[in-house]
DNA sequence: TTGAAAGCGCTAACAT
DNA sequence: ATGTTAGCGCTTTCAA
C-alpha cells in the first residue's frame, strides 16, 4: 500500500531509513537504539514507521566491527552427543537468550583434538565470553592456552574444571559420597567404581567422595575395585567385566556417569547378572533417560542446566565477576530410583 | 626475542603489520589472504613472519562486513537434548567444519516457541545458509517464513520437511514399511503405532509405510491402534497404556522413535508386559543408547548424522545446488535386536 | 534535538 | 608487485 518502493534490491540500512524520513542516518541510529533522551516524538515516530515499512534489521558485523562487542559467546565441549553436554549446553543457551546473546558450540571431540582450532576461531571471532566444559589436568599445552584466553576474553569453566581459573560445577566430592554411602547403607561392602580418566575433575572428585565414604565406615579402599579409562560406553563395559572377573566380585558399583552406568548394567544383564538383585548400581548426573531406563537409575542429580545457566550469568550478567577468579560449587543430591537394593546375604 | 616490541595493548590489525614490514597494508591483506600470484617471496616473507610475531589474527567481524559473507551457518532444532537433533547436529558440525564454517545452533523449543525469534537473529546475522530441523506441515504463519527465508538466505531442510521447500531425510515411508513388514513376518497382526504430531513429515511418513505394509499384508488398518499425539516421552507412555487398554490390545508397536519406543518399553513394563515376550516393540533412527537399551532396540536406521553433513555440503559445497529446489532421500534399513520376537500363540 | 564526520578492520577494484 | 582508495553499515564524539 506504500506510494514509494525502496529499491528492493538490497537490505535497507540506516542511511535508506534516514532517506525516507529525511533526517540523518545517525538520528536513526539513535533512535532505533532507543536513545529516547534526545529526540523529538515526532521524528522518532516517522523513523520508525519507515523502519518498519521498509523491514530494516540491523547488520550484525557492522555492529560487531563498530561496537567491538559480538553478542556471541562460544561454548566448549567435547560432543554434543553425550547427555551430560546436551543438557549443559540447555542451560547455556537458555543463560544467554535471557541476556540477548547467541551461542556457538565447539564440539572438540572426546580426545580433545580440536581444541586448538576452536580456541583460534573463537578467538578471530572475538566472542564475548567462553563457556568452557572440556578442561582437563595434566595437559600443559591447553592450561596455557586456557590461562592465556582467560585474560583475553571472560572465561569460565563449567561442570570440569582444572587450574586456578573461574569455575562452577556441581559438588562432586559431595555427590561421590552421598552415592557410595546409599550403597553401604544398603549393606554393600565390595562397592565398584568406575568412571572416566582421573584427569577430569569429575571423576577424581567423585572418586574423592567415594574413598571418604569408605573410610567413614571402616570399609578398606581396594584399587582393584576402582576403574578410570577412556569415558566412553565401551570402556565402562570393558572395566565392568574386569570387576565380574574379580575373585571377590564388588556387589555394587558406583558409575561416575548415567550413559556409562547403563553401559554397567548391560554388561551385567549380558554375562547374566540382574540389577538390581545381583549388583546395584549407581550413576550420576540424572540425566532424562535415566528414568526410563530398565531399571530406572538410583543416581546423583547435578544441575547441569542450571550450571550452564549460572555459568552465562557470571560471565556477562549484571553481577559478572570482572576479571576475579570465581568458584562456584553447587549442592547435588541422591535420587533413589530401581538400580540400588539392599545387599542379598545369601548370594 | 625479538627487539621490537609491538604496542600490547591491542591486537594487531593489518596496519599494524604493515608498519612492521615496511609494506601497505593492502599488501600484507594480499599476502595473508594467500594471493601467491602478485607477491615476491622475500616480500611475503617478511609479512608472514611479522604476522607470526605479532600473533596476529584476522579480524572476524571485519572481513564479514567487507565480504558481505559470515562463515557461519545456522541450525534451527526444537531441542538439543533430544538424540535425534545431537546426532543431526554431530553430522551439521563435520560438514561445515570441512567447509570452514561455523554452526550456529538455534533450539527453538519443542513448541517451537522460538521459531520466530531465531528466524530474525538469523537475517540480522547474516548467515551464510541456514539447516532446518523444524519443518511442520500446516503452521501458515512459519510456512510463508520459511520460503521467505529460502529467498534471503540458501536453506535446506533436514530430516523434516514440509512444503516445496529444498530437503534432504531418510527415506521414512520404506522405514515405517520395513519395520511393519519386520513385525508382520514374526506373525504379529495387532501392532500399534505411536509417534509424535501427524503435522511432522518423520510421522506422516512413517505411517504412510505402516499402512503400506499392513495394506500389503492384508491386515486392516486399526485407527484405534495408532496413537499420534505430542513428540514427548510422556506422552508415548500414555499412548501405550491407552493401547494396552483396548478390548483387543496389540501385540507388537512400532514407535517412530528410539527415546519414545524407550518410554513405551517402560510403560509396559510398568503394568507388568515384558518386552519382548509380551510385547514387540520396533524403533526408528537407531540412536546411541538403542543398543544399550533393555532389551535392546530393534530399530531403523536413520542416517542422521550422514543428513546433516550433505545438507550443508548441498548448502555450501562444490556441488551446490544454486537456487533450485532439491529433494534427496537417503536409504534407511532395519537393524534387528532384542525388542522384537515372534509373537507368542498361547498368549 | 539533530547533523557532521571519523573510524572499527578488512576487502577489492583500480592505479601505478 | 605494490600502493591508493573507496567503501561495507554501524556507533559515537563533537559541533551546531
Amino acid at each position: 500500500m506504500s506510494a514509494q518502493r525502496p529499491q528492493s534490491t538490497s537490505r535497507p540500512t540506516l542511511r535508506t531509513i534516514a532517506g525516507f524520513s529525511g533526517v540523518h542516518y545517525s538520528t536513526v541510529s539513535r533512535i532505533l537504539r532507543g536513545d529516547v533522551q534526545r529526540t523529538t516524538v515526532e521524528t522518532r515516530e516517522r523513523v520508525l514507521k519507515a523502519a518498519e515499512e521498509l523491514g530494516y534489521r540491523p547488520d550484525f558485523a557492522a555492529r560487531a566491527l563498530a561496537t567491538g562487542r559480538s553478542q556471541t559467546l562460544g561454548l566448549l565441549v567435547p560432543d554434543m552427543r553425550d547427555p551430560v553436554f546436551s543438557h549443559l549446553h540447555a542451560g547455556v543457551e537458555r543463560g544467554a537468550h535471557e541476556l540477548g546473546y547467541r551461542v556457538l558450540v565447539y564440539p572438540i571431540g572426546n580426545d580433545g583434538s580440536r581444541f586448538a582450532d576452536g580456541i583460534e576461531n573463537i578467538l578471530q571471532r572475538g566472542v564475548d565470553g567462553i563457556v568452557d566444559a572440556t578442561a582437563h589436568f595434566g595437559a600443559d599445552a591447553d592450561r596455557a592456552t586456557r590461562e592465556l584466553v582467560r585474560n583475553t576474553t571472560p572465561y569460565i569453566q563449567a561442570n570440569r574444571f582444572s587450574g586456578e581459573l573461574s569455575r562452577i560445577a556441581g559438588d562432586d566430592v559431595l555427590g561421590g559420597r552421598l552415592a557410595t554411602e546409599h550403597l553401604l547403607s544398603l549393606g554393600h561392602r565390595r562397592i565398584g567404581f568406575i568412571a572416566g580418566e582421573r584427569v577430569y575433575s569429575t571423576t577424581s572428585g567423585r572418586l574423592d567422595g567415594y574413598r571418604e565414604a569408605l573410610d567413614n565406615a571402616g570399609v578398606p579402599y581396594d584399587e582393584d575395585l576402582v576403574f578410570t579409562r577412556h569415558y566412553s560406553l565401551s570402556s565402562a563395559a570393558s572395566g565392568a567385566n574386569r570387576l565380574f572377573d574379580l575373585e571377590n566380585p564388588p556387589t555394587a558399583i558406583f558409575v561416575g556417569d548415567d550413559s556409562l552406568a547403563m553401559a554397567v548394567i548391560r554388561a551385567a544383564w549380558d554375562r547374566g547378572l540382574q540389577t538390581p538383585r545381583d549388583l546395584s548400581v549407581v550413576g550420576y548426573n540424572n540425566v532424562l533417560m535415566s528414568g526410563v531406563f530398565i531399571p530406572s537409575l538410583t543416581t546423583i542429580d547435578n544441575p547441569l542446566e542450571e550450571i550452564g545457566r549460572l555459568a552465562v550469568e557470571r560471565l556477562l550478567g549484571a553481577d559478572a565477576y570482572a576479571h576475579q577468579v570465581i568458584e562456584l560449587t553447587l549442592p547435588v543430591r541422591l535420587v533413589v530410583r530401581e538400580s540400588s537394593a539392599p545387599l542379598r546375604r545369601n548370594s
